[in-house]
DNA sequence: CATGGAAGTTGACGGTGTCAACTATTGTGG
DNA sequence: CCACAATAGTTGACACCGTCAACTTCCATG
């Protein structure tokens, strides 16, 4: 037991996250880091006006932590082979830090307003996708909304499939023997299909013709 | 104010369904239901034995609500024309129901053995979808497995597009004007052109050519 | 009519986040 | 060198939560 961390602001993140990676995000409480570093359970608010403040703290580090991964400075093994070698990054990360992943992705968010340092790094880690898009389209603003919703799109999928495959309700859905372990890869794979394919028509911009 | 219900145990749900409805998930507590109904603080735990069950015993009822819409019943405007329309219904389920829709596919699930029938309905809406996807690849056992990759896959992409909309981090990627709007389409058209193509080489079930 | 089980009430316990007031420490200006 | 103010940390309270235990109320059945 640590006794009087020097730095108590970063001590509270240390603990905080330890007590995520043991238990869960959603039973993670101020009392219990201000236990762990055998402290008042007041302590922290001198450095967190909130719990959610500590929380979106710690979420922002996860997005600059997960950006890092995406650009390929965490795997060694896999070298950056494009948008291709992204999404396996994606996977790998999802992976390898679940907890992680579900705090930034599975947990309702703290009001946007009150952290703006959050989403401007998670946007970041979007940007990445984006901006590999872009290249691979050709830059012209006028390309730019189908680099949008392609991103939208392979995002979607590879975030669909993180989540899918950390809720324990796929261990219930009597699926063939091995299909679990080609989920990930049959996911890139027709991702990579779809994104071959002909670009859709219209980004919707121009007009409505299915309002109805 | 609805005095002393005769079936508290209906009304425990109806009332529960209306906090979520009105404050979301997380904020749903028993002691709310209680004085929604004018009752005492321990009166639901005569019906439900915590707080889990009662959640539990909603979500059951909103996979039931759910397949029924997979299965166009809910929406006489969209016929059922295969899986397409299956993904327009998943789409609009989402987009109609998002609270219901962030309850079921959104929150942390309470322990699957506690809670057998609530899994038994979530499996039967994932049935509807894989199914649909054996019918069209022929019914042979051979088939199957690819048969559960491809309802994963649309399952994710649709999954995760759902997620993404919900998640008011979307409105913070300044994405190009318009993109919000052809989302859902995007991904439909998306999924439509990976599901055209080639199937995958291998389920993964055979060998691991890649287990390192 | 007695009785027993089911439904509902009351009260408590330990847990939480957070406000308010207090103390201790530390660095600085007179 | 010392007073003083800012800063960090403590203590105590409050309202809320889920839930256990003991109590009452009531109605159906023997």
């Amino acid at each position: 037991m640590p006794d009087k961390p020097s730095d108590l602001k970063e001590a509270c993140i240390q603990a905080a996250r330890e007590v995520i990676a043991e238990q869960g995000v959603e039973s993670l409480s101020m009392r219990d880091v201000s236990r762990k570093l055998g402290v008042s359970h007041q302590a922290p608010y001198r450095h967190f006006p909130s719990r959610d403040h500590l929380l979106a703290e710690i979420m922002r580090r996860c997005f600059v932590e997960f950006a890092h991964y995406l650009d390929g400075n965490e795997v060694p093994g896999l070298e950056a082979v494009g948008f291709s070698g992204m999404g396996e990054r994606y996977i790998a990360y999802a992976q390898n830090k679940p907890l992680e992943y579900r705090l930034m992705f599975g947990t309702p968010w703290p009001e946007a307003a009150q952290h703006p340092e959050l989403i401007e790094h998670a946007k970041h880690a979007f940007d990445l996708l984006r901006q590999n898009l872009r290249r691979k389209h050709g830059n012209e603003p006028a390309k730019h909304a189908q680099a949008d919703l392609d991103a939208l799109f392979i995002w979607s999928a590879l975030h669909g499939m993180a989540s899918i495959r950390q809720a324990d309700v796929m261990r219930h859905l009597d699926l063939v023997p091995g299909v679990d372990q080609a989920f990930a890869r049959n996911t890139l794979t027709r991702i990579g299909q779809a994104m071959d394919s002909a670009q859709p028509s219209g980004t919707g911009t121009e007009e409505g013709t299915e309002k109805k």
